[in-house]
DNA sequence: TATCAATATAGATATATATCTATATAAGGA
DNA sequence: TCCTTATATAGATATATATCTATATTGATA
């Protein structure tokens, strides 16, 4: 799991947003679409990289394609930064 | 507080690196610089932009600087991803 | 004050990224 | 089978990013 991957997909505004919704239960790209002011195939290429970082998952049902939070990669993402957070900064020794 | 600065930090292998050695209580530049192959201004970027993100700050001391990690940016990120986690993914309605 | 050591800035650059429009594909329904 | 709807791909592009080398700046010390 490369964390890097995970991280970028929150280091845009609009995916963001994007994971909001997926976490909210809005699974259907023809529902995102209202809700934000990037064109279609914008939104595909965010959703693809989403899923490509293993931060959601999709599902094909008829036309249309439906797109799942994973929340088992947001639970990776915090256990990675309560680590870091663990080391706790420690004094200096320069 | 954006967000999406702070998790653009963890989106570059480099600057996780450095992120944890800051953690690690690695707080001089000089001790970072033997242990990443990029070149001293490279790091001197990055380590600008972890400070600007707010994820760490740093103190003149005489000729060389020190960074310290700031754990409390680290601790609105895990409540932040928290928060996301918490929607539980829902079912879709659609 | 001249020099050295640490860091920052300037300038260049190749690659990555986010975005668009136009087009293609795929799946259902008339 | 043709049309509609949903989604994906292609191609273009402007901007952002990560990186380098060379140089400047800053602070300590001989």
């Amino acid at each position: 799991m490369k964390y890097s991957r995970l991280f970028k997909v929150f280091s845009d505004e609009n995916r963001i947003d994007i994971v909001k919704n997926l976490a909210n239960g809005v699974c259907c790209s023809c529902n995102f679409k209202s809700q934000f002011k990037i064109s279609q195939p914008t939104l595909t290429y965010h959703l693809k990289m989403i899923k490509e970082s293993g931060l959601a998952t999709s599902e094909k049902v008829g036309t249309w394609n439906k797109y799942y939070i994973n929340l088992e990669a947001i639970d990776e993402m915090i256990e990675f930064l309560k680590e870091i957070r663990s080391l706790g900064g420690k004094d200096c020794k320069c």
